[in-house]
DNA sequence: TTGTATGCGTTATCAT
DNA sequence: ATGATAACGCATACAA
């Protein structure tokens, strides 16, 4: 391995000049800086970033917590869209990416604790069980933090817009005629929250009557679970003519559900996802539903977290909408 | 931040004697060894991971290397899976995971580089493109190495069997009496290459022949060039009765096509995919195909790396084969 | 403009 | 059984 030592002695300058020169100092003579750089070069010379860390107390590495329980995990669509920006983005600005998990090997510690020891800079929680103590200690804690479709007190987060996406779901459905709709909805985080009572808010606003059991739950990228959901809905009295899944990944479940009652969409029944994940658009038919716009999440969350960890004395904490998308699909059939 | 000399001081011992208890060296008195861990615990000592880095040389810590180029992206499920298990066996074995790409910030450096850079134990290479002189450069350096579906000169590798999966559904697809196949496949690597091989060897072992224009080439998780490869297929003077996809993604590129023909699956045109990734068996039909251990190949990998790199001495490069599985499903029609 | 000295937190060697 | 010391590679305050 070459060092700034080898550096040094090949110029006949100490290891402070050569770090200066390496380091764009102002203080060193323009050829001398020079001579440096090209030695540097030649020895093929590598900054060590864990000496530098050691020394400045930055490591120029940002964590990425994912804790896969929430059904948040990374072979998600819409999750790893948000990974690989995140990576794009802080790779750009000179960071790199290292997974925070609970339980290290043999040692057994949480979040913050996993962060403190590899030193990160700042940790984006991109999915996570925002109940679990671990993660209030990790987003109350000194270490800059930036969550996405969550806001902690009322610190960074880059949220999904749910209320317009699913307002934008519901009047689209509503002007394509539809008057009875059912809504399926994933666990009860704050996201199905927002989306619930968007859902109704909206139908409410139009004149809509939700029927009871027209709202049932369901489990977030679990089609069976959609699927039997589906079920339920189709014995109810008085059937509705759009259903509203959870999420892309849930309406296939759903859709066989569908085809098992001899029920064609959009035909006979007309239905939406959200998410608006790549595969929504290759599938026949291709699915009405929302895109939330996770690569630009995933950036504007590396963006700020970076932004924060580089200016900490004017950092003001800031919740970012990000702008969605209605993808219009063939999946609601026009019963106007 | 809480150090071994807050420890030591609190202690009444040295720094040194505080590090060997902590680490559990036989030379410390066990009440001592035992006070000192207390005390350690009380007043909520975190190792740094970047200090002992620093002073070990060793990282503790993994790089994972995912270009993109060839359509191997984190976002398609079959490497998300591949991901997400290397990620678990590597935390399970006390190592985290760093990203590891070209070009990083300002500096410009290549894989090895980015690698030295940030003091990785290994890396695994889970998708490149192997024909990049910057793969040869990491994987001919000193830094250990395991590699996916591809092996370098005779270095650590995890195969998928892509041999025998071909085979097998070739085969089933035989059984279910069809002669007249059509085979759709992705980019020339090394893994189309396998394929084709196995696809023809078995189809001339079958006494079936491949008539021209049957083999065409298509991308890799791209529905739309299947699809147009299932136009051109369809417009063949003798129809096969069987098409075969470069992946499940795909599938649903030729499946457009062929609905948009008025042609029904399984009923008029049998089908069958490879990866077998959890989408295919939620889709309806229920997809035919061959499912690589995708969970498996990634547990080995960083198995067989950090194996490697805790036993440089007695290591012995291998290429490990890892289990597939064919996986039924609705899309081939008996037409025996 | 350059160099000296020191320390970041840890571990390893060698005395005691 | 314990401690003093040095070193990993780098950056910085301060002296020259």
């Amino acid at each position: 391995m070459v060092t700034i030592t080898d550096i040094s002695k090949a110029c006949g300058v100490s290891r402070a000049t050569v770090s200066k020169a390496l380091n764009g100092a102002p203080d060193i003579a323009p050829k001398t800086a020079e001579r440096i750089r090209e030695q540097a070069k030649a020895l093929g010379y590598l900054p060590n970033a864990t000496a530098r860390a050691l020394k400045v107390g930055r490591s120029y590495n940002i964590g990425v917590l994912f804790s896969d329980t929430t059904g948040g995990g990374i072979s998600h669509e819409y999750f790893s869209q948000i990974l690989e920006s995140v990576k794009a983005e802080a790779e750009r600005l000179g960071y790199d990416i290292t997974f925070i998990s609970k339980d290290l090997g043999a040692m057994s510690m949480d979040y913050y604790e996993h962060a403190k020891y590899r030193n990160c800079d700042g940790v984006v929680i991109a999915s996570a069980d925002f109940q679990d103590p671990a993660i209030a200690r990790l987003v109350t804690s000194e270490i800059p933090t930036v969550t996405l479709d969550y806001t902690f007190d009322s610190r960074t987060s880059i949220l999904s817009d749910n209320v317009r996406g699913m307002e934008a779901l519901v009047r689209f459905v509503y002007e394509n005629g539809h008057r009875k709709l059912a809504f399926i909805h994933g666990e009860m985080t704050s996201v199905t929250q927002k989306r619930i009572a968007s859902f109704k808010k909206t139908c409410a606003a139009l004149g809509i009557t939700v029927p009871p059991g027209c709202i049932r739950p369901a489990v977030y990228h679990d089609p069976r679970s959609s699927g039997l959901a589906t079920r339920a809905i189709l014995e109810l009295p008085e059937r509705p003519t759009c259903i509203f899944y959870p999420d892309d990944l849930s309406f296939l479940g759903g859709m066989s559900e569908l085809e098992r009652h001899g029920i064609a969409v959009p035909k006979d029944m007309s239905v939406v996802g959200y998410d608006g994940i790549p595969l929504s658009q290759v599938l026949r038919p291709k699915l009405t539903t929302y895109r939330q716009g996770a690569e630009q999440m995933g950036r504007e969350a590396a963006r700020l977290l970076i932004e924060q960890i580089e200016h900490p004395d004017t950092w003001l904490p800031q919740q970012v909408m990000a702008e969605g998308e209605l993808l219009p699909g063939s999946t609601v059939r026009n019963i106007g």
